[in-house]
RNA sequence: GGGCGCAUGGCUCAGUUGGCUAGAGCAUCACGUUGACAUCGUGAAGGUCAGAGGUUCAAUUCCUCUUGCGCCCACCA
């Protein structure tokens, strides 16, 4: 069989992929005799396409996953995906514009309809591109938010958080997205600052309380003018002397002539703009505080869309952008504008539509976070679960300390609507915006608001059938929180994957969605399972690109993972991500970058097509290795010695989540080690004894490399079970995690190699200093004594060939001599050698030698450093003084003997 | 306003209790088709480790400050 040139990811993959799946490879049972090991996917959304960033967070998983597994693990990669409420109606809303149709048009339950019909259709698209990565998700078990379980896990949730007290409905000021007429939660109002205004109004003063002669206006500043709409009210501090005349005037607001108090609040700046406040307690955070801390009125100026109300007298019908304008024309023909300065302006950001959010008081759900938040600090402070990079976890505990109670409901239709019912009876159906907009939180249950998760018969206040259900749906992270156990079936009884596989193990996850996510995970988990959900949780950079700019389909700057699978195969991609990926630190990406993992996989490919040329030339039959009656000689020893250090450092860096350091050592073993030496060495003497260890050096490190390339490893595995007799387990994947070797290496030999190799260093260095060509080959007259001359003989086939050396002749006295080593002096049978360049090349390397020994000099002349300086160090220092002097000696005498 | 991170050859990064000659890959240059691989081989050049100060016998490494870049949090009207 004639393997190609080049290795081609694309014949291979899918087939390799398939072959897992018909052999279940992927699937995890409970298992009480195997230790469990289970990572939940962050699901994706059910709108998503894959991108670089699910392709890092993707492939850490896979290779946490397939590393746990080979070490005999019970592995469970749990998938599924997420309905993302806002994202996917939005999408299927965009669908329908298409028709020109709104979905009020339509009406709910059709909508509903059409979002399942596009689930169905488009909802594992993101799915299919995972198996494209080589994800090893136990795909038997995918689960959707959505699903008829998953629903009742979220109802259940929902009521038990409700009975203990910890949800309420009541009116407060929320972010609301006037694009998606929805409110969100805090997490969901992204701050960006933009240019904008302060601009600074003047409001009449109607009446002081002082007989003071008073001015006849005040001046307050604000960045939104056309809030003032709303305003009931003007604050200042109780300490501002520049005020105090204004306690009990009445102050009169422009345009809309109403009245407004004048409030006292320690919260005023008195340095901030003019040191007076306009307060529009229904449109401002700040404002909504001091409104309900004063008794002011609330006068709500918007519709759902942001567009004024009736409230907004002669601007009702604008736009609230329109509106401002408008204001501030009016204002400006009153001469109320006192000046405008220009101001950065922070706003808030829907993070689904990216639309200005509007504060707005609103009659909504809350879930009461603080008595959550409680055990969940206590997990991370004590450690219970560790996060790497661990500075997260001050960022973590940050947040959960200040947490804020989360805003639940939204105004959507895509979603688990809420289980809450009303008695039409008992409770008056009023919209969400009635006239009422004063706020009345309630923690009490009220009368006629049934929590339940079926819908009850009749109202146990009054007995009505009259019942109706809240039309709002739950924020999507309201089930995602769930995620770790929900996906398990739970609240189901006698559930023994659940008992199996919770707490799962690690969590891998971008940093943008520790708060959303990860923080509420702990806190559900906590709450519902009475344990934390997961002990570790990775956190992985950004991907950016070349420039560092965040990759974006709105900024057109993404490498789409496909088209790089494409080209260069999936397996490429995965080592070039975990290479970069350092743990933590952000990926800065560009398409070159790939090729590392091209070349890799091809290096790999053609040294295997090599392997089997060699082996069907030779007709040597590969058996299970037995190092111990093998004779290994020296190069034998060095490359398996090389090898067990590899094993060791790579489970050592998976074991820690290094996975850079994993393909850095692996890259680095069978590149140089074993490319460039190993089989470089044995390539003349190839026989049943280098073929074994070739073959099971390359069995080795398909297994090491197959988490980060599962498709070329699984290939090349396969294929060496057709080359060879070796007893290998039906597919790498399912193969144990390999072993370092049990042999000790003597340190002589060691040493023996290392200056061989050095030597062919220096051979390969003097060609070029004596401006001979590489490809010409020289005899050389060598000089050696001891133990060195019996290495360099026993093992001159290779020396010869690696060095581009004709012949050795061994003398015992060399006349002239090119390069003096340890035991060792050489000499090439040349006349015409360029001395110049020679000279100068002894010269240049005599400079180095002489400032290294300097330093050593000065440091062990340092009388405190000897005093001080553990023995060690100064010992090694001693050593190595003595070693660059006598390199240094040699080369002086080499220079000597070249000018005389 | 508070907090965090980063700054090492042209580029991307290693450098894990302070002490071997600060390493690698890419890019550059020179040479090379020696029976796998030009997606390759051999070799070379390239670094005041951002700047200043401090601790120490010794600092890329620890501390302080400065500068530049990035991120997160916050009720800066």
């Amino acid at each position: 069989m004639q393997l190609p040139k080049q290795y081609v990811p694309h014949d291979v993959e899918d087939r390799i992929y398939q072959y897992w799946l018909e052999n279940g490879c992927f699937s995890a049972q409970v298992d009480a005799t195997k230790q469990p090991f289970c990572i939940v996917i962050p699901p994706p959304n059910v709108t998503g396409i894959l991108h670089m960033g699910h392709a890092l967070n993707n492939t850490i998983q896979d290779v946490l996953v397939r590393f746990k597994r080979m070490q005999g693990y019970e592995s469970l990669w749990m998938p599924g995906t997420d309905h993302a409420g806002i994202a996917t109606q939005n999408v299927v809303e965009r669908n329908l514009a298409k028709q020109g149709l709104r979905k009020e048009d339509i009406g709910r339950e059709k909508f509903i309809e059409k979002l399942w019909e596009w689930k169905d259709q488009y909802g594992s698209t993101i799915i299919g591109q995972l198996k494209k990565l080589g994800a090893s998700c136990d795909w038997q078990r995918q689960r959707f938010t959505m699903d008829a379980s998953y629903s009742e896990a979220v109802k259940e949730t929902f009521v038990r958080l409700y009975e203990k007290g910890l949800i309420y409905r009541g009116n407060y000021i929320i972010n609301w997205c006037p694009r998606c007429r929805t409110a969100l939660s805090d997490e969901e109002a992204a701050h960006r600052e933009l240019d904008g205004w302060l601009y600074y109004i003047r409001y009449p003063v109607k009446k002081a309380a002082s007989n003071k002669r008073s001015p006849d206006y005040i001046v307050v500043a604000t960045t939104r003018p056309e809030t003032m709409l709303g305003d009931t009210a003007v604050a200042v501090n109780p300490h501002d002397k520049r005020f105090t005349w204004l306690k009990g005037a009445t102050v009169v607001l422009p345009i809309m002539d109403r009245e407004l108090k004048v409030i006292e609040d320690e919260a005023i700046d008195p340095e901030f703009g003019t040191g007076i406040v306009k307060v529009t307690p229904a449109h401002d955070p700040v404002d909504f505080q001091l409104g309900k801390k004063h008794g002011l009125d609330f006068v709500n100026i918007m519709k759902d869309d942001a567009v004024l109300n009736e409230q907004a007298g002669e601007f009702s019908g604008m736009d609230r952008f329109e509106a401002r304008a408008a204001v501030l024309e009016v204002l400006r023909e009153k001469k109320l504008i006192e000046k405008e300065d220009p101001y950065k302006v922070s706003a808030g950001h829907c993070y689904r539509c990216h639309t200005v959010i509007e504060p707005r008081v609103s009659l909504q759900w809350f879930v009461k976070m603080k008595p959550l938040a409680k055990k969940a600090l206590e997990v991370v402070e004590e450690d219970k679960i560790r996060f790497s990079p661990d500075r997260w976890k001050k960022v973590y505990l940050n947040w959960m300390n200040n947490i804020q109670d989360w805003c639940i409901s939204r105004q959507i239709w895509w979603g688990h609507q809420l289980p809450v019912y009303y008695c039409r009876n008992c409770q008056e159906m009023t919209g969400r915006n009635s006239k009422s907009q004063i706020p009345n939180p309630k923690s009490e249950p009220e009368h006629g608001i049934i929590v339940a998760k079926e819908k009850p018969a009749e109202c146990p206040y009054c007995g009505s059938t009259e019942l109706v259900q809240d039309p709002d749906v739950l924020d999507t992270w309201f089930s995602s929180w769930l995620w770790p156990f929900a996906t398990f079936y739970w609240p189901k009884e006698g559930n023994k994957d659940l008992e199996y596989f919770y707490p799962t193990n690690v969590l891998v996850t971008a940093s943008e969605i520790l708060f959303f996510w990860v923080a509420r995970m702990i806190m559900s988990g906590l709450e519902f399972m009475g344990e934390i959900p997961f002990g570790r949780v990775l956190i992985h950079g950004t991907v950016r690109d070349a420039k560092g700019i965040k990759m974006s389909k709105s900024l057109g700057n993404v490498i789409d993972p496909l088209e790089i699978i494409g080209e260069f195969g999936a397996d490429s991609l995965r080592f070039s991500l975990m290479l970069l990926a350092a743990s933590g630190s952000d990926v800065y990406l560009s398409k070159e970058k790939f090729l590392v993992g091209r070349n890799f996989a091809n290096k790999i490919w053609n040294a295997t097509r090599f392997l089997f040329m060699k082996l069907e030339e030779s007709g040597v039959i590969v058996e299970d290795l037995r190092v111990d009656s093998l004779g290994l000689e020296a190069p034998d020893i060095w490359v398996l010695d090389k090898l067990n250090e590899t094993v060791v450092q790579v489970t050592e860096s998976l074991e820690n989540f290094r996975i850079n350091e994993v393909t850095k050592n692996i890259y680095d073993f069978f590149w140089n080690s074993f490319c460039d030496w190993y089989i470089e060495i044995v390539k003349d003497t190839f026989n049943a004894k280098t073929a074994g260890i070739l073959i099971w050096c390359l069995v080795t490190v398909m297994k090491l490399l197959h988490p980060v390339m599962p498709f070329l490893t699984e290939e090349i595995y396969q294929l060496i079970k057709t080359h060879t007799r070796l007893n290998l387990n039906s597919s790498v994947m399912t193969a144990s995690w390999p072993e370092p070797l049990p042999f000790t290496v003597d340190e002589a030999s060691r040493m023996m190699m290392a200056r061989a190799i050095e030597m062919i260093r220096v051979i390969r260095n003097l060609k070029v200093d004596l401006g001979i060509s590489p490809a010409q080959k020289i005899v050389m007259k060598v000089s050696s004594r001891g133990d060195f001359r019996r290495f360099f003989e026993d093992n001159l086939i290779w020396i010869n060939r690696l060095g581009g050396i004709e012949r050795v002749e061994f003398v015992d006295r060399l006349r002239r001599i090119l390069f003096k080593g340890d035991g060792v002096e050489l000499d090439f049978l040349i006349d015409d050698i360029d001395r110049d360049r020679f000279m100068q090349s002894l010269d240049k390397k005599v400079t180095i030698l002489d400032g290294q020994c300097d330093r050593i000099v000065q440091k062990l002349r340092n009388e405190k450093f000897l005093k001080n300086a553990p023995e060690d160090t100064v010992l090694q220092q001693k050593e190595r003084f003595e070693q660059l002097s006598g390199q240094r000696q040699r080369l002086e005498e080499l220079r000597e003997a070249l000018k005389g």
